[in-house]
DNA sequence: GTAATATGTTAGACAAATCTAACTTTTTTT
DNA sequence: AAAAAAAGTTAGATTTGTCTAACATATTAC
């Protein structure tokens, strides 16, 4: 057999891959004023707390993050750009998965997780040129632009409506593979517009209708996890 | 700014990362007889003697290569079919990038090298059947099936061709960036016939015409990367 | 057939990212 | 305000993949 493809550099960007899900992670945590406890952190990337307070360390020594004993985490500029830059890449790629190849939105997650680390300015461009220059992700979430600013509308929980608002569906709080097959199952998309019927006091279970279902009950924690904007 | 996709589990695939790429290069270097030198290994992947030999001792506890002091490596059944599952995704990808995304043949292959990694089997299934099941990546190169199986035709390389030879390009070896740019420069394709038209004996510089050019003129070293077939 | 060279291995060190156990600081409860 | 709980850190061990230096085996040259 012959060796094609010999010039096969082998390129190795583990550095980054550990520095970049530290980055996102921090970066989808951060509170209104930026901060993170390292609890916190150690607990998204399931990861224990002496590791994740030495990766602040070193996070702090690259002035990735502002770090201080016993203080909560906050991002500097500069890591805060570095994430921006790999939630784009993330949130770009889904939208490709779901809109080029046909992949159902409760799959593509998993997929961008890894995607979102490949190092080609070119590859990412492409896909933002093939699909239009998107904002807005599968699931609603804004797409930070290549500086990583983000636009961010503040949008209503569902289960915060009241009987009588009609709502368009704009948003998924979580994107676990199970909760959009749920909503999959019940026809629920982003667009769709629906009437609340009737919120059950003791549960807050609500009742909506929409497209040919004319009562379908929703869990509060359903409800918790749908953005809506008001028609 | 609110958590979206809090539910972010970090998945770590690095452990294959190192072991796919030892695998890759093994499979890339395999002679007739399936053998591959340590040697030759460390020089391809730019890893020193004793890290590979270690290395070779863990595939050889994973049942993934036979080895044993001093002699060659090969790859036992199981590890050729893990390599070929490899190289299926990496020219899958190739041929993603080419055809489906306008990106030049020059610059896939990092991009593959990086995307090869990516475990979701419904992510190249995708990309297969968006491009139609292909057999060849953009580079010639055979894309072996799910089950690792490749049909190999044996070319001929254009350097050994005569004088008054019709030929049809069909392949390159070695698929650098330099290289790929240089053929694009004399709009060197595959599937362009070209008629040998001399071959200098001092230096076995070959003088081809094609398309446009009547005379254009190919060093060995090109003539020697280039596959060929009858027309 | 021995010497020289190339190839391959062993031993031991090192850096990175992780862990557990023990300790410290901060926050909450009462 | 003291005690209890939670959060955070330190110290030290472990694993993995890498390295260098020194040694061993094969191959090539003469």
């Amino acid at each position: 057999m012959l060796p094609l493809h010999a010039y096969n550099v082998y390129i190795c960007q583990m550095n980054s891959l550990i520095e970049e899900n530290y980055l996102k992670a921090l970066f989808n945590l951060s509170n209104k004023s930026g901060e993170v406890n390292v609890n916190e952190l150690s607990r998204q990337l399931q990861i224990k707390m002496p590791t994740v307070t030495s990766m602040m360390k070193k996070l702090g020594a690259k002035k990735l993050v502002h770090y201080e004993s016993y203080k909560p985490v906050r991002l500097t500029e500069k890591g805060k750009k570095e994430a921006a830059v790999i939630i784009r890449k993330h949130r770009l790629t889904e939208m490709f998965l779901v809109q080029k190849m046909g992949i159902g939105w409760e799959d593509v997650h998993e997929i961008a997780e890894q995607v979102e680390h490949i190092q080609s300015p070119e590859f990412f461009q492409k896909m933002d040129e093939l699909l239009g220059y998107p904002k807005l992700d599968p699931h609603g979430s804004p797409i930070p632009d290549k500086n990583g600013k983000m636009t961010w509308k503040q949008y209503r929980k569902m289960s915060d409506c009241k009987v009588g608002d009609t709502i368009k569906l704009v948003a998924v709080i979580n994107t676990s593979a199970e909760f959009l097959k749920f909503l999959n199952s019940r026809d629920l998309r982003l667009g769709l517009k629906l009437k609340i019927k009737f919120v059950e006091p003791f549960d807050n279970t609500i009742t909506v209708s929409y497209g040919k279902r004319q009562s379908e009950m929703l869990s509060q924690t359903v409800g918790e996890r749908l953005l809506v904007e008001k028609v």
